[in-house]
DNA sequence: AACTATTTATAAGA
DNA sequence: TTCTTATAAATAGTT
């Protein structure tokens, strides 16, 4: 989007890199909670900065939870 | 986006619920794919239909695994 | 941090 | 349910 094509790559520039990294964070969390509203479904979603920094949004953790030991999560 | 405005509420309509979430889940995917890779990111998402069905975006388990003890979920 | 020119995502429709 | 198209929304480059 924006004024040119993305070219699917790392962002050499650091400056671009984290400016890019706030702007495409806040709309996929956005994107995370419209989904979520949308069409009733659970989301997790954790995002690190390379600071190691933590971005997340989620529906419900327990719900997520309850449905990862459904599917056999339990024993990790 | 699309022919209309986007109401911030559950679709009552389950055929257009669940063709809402095939493409907005698909959307959700890719961009978080491209916000790994653009900005050196980690990144994990789990997406669950109301079926419980898994989709996920992970770029590297382990390296959110070890994020996640250094902010103290050890203990979890 | 704001602004816009454009690209991208997607709501409806076919 | 896959493809198309009009339009809304996200955002890259700019100021």
């Amino acid at each position: 989007m924006g004024r040119g094509r993305v070219q699917l790559k790392r962002i050499e520039n650091k400056i671009n890199r984290q400016v890019t990294f706030s702007k495409r964070r806040s709309g996929l969390l956005k994107k995370a909670h419209e989904i979520s509203v949308l069409c009733d479904a659970d989301v997790g979603l954790i995002v690190f900065s390379t600071k190691g920094k933590l971005f997340e949004y989620a529906t419900d953790s327990w719900l997520i939870f309850h449905h990862l030991l459904h599917l056999g999560w339990s024993e990790t």
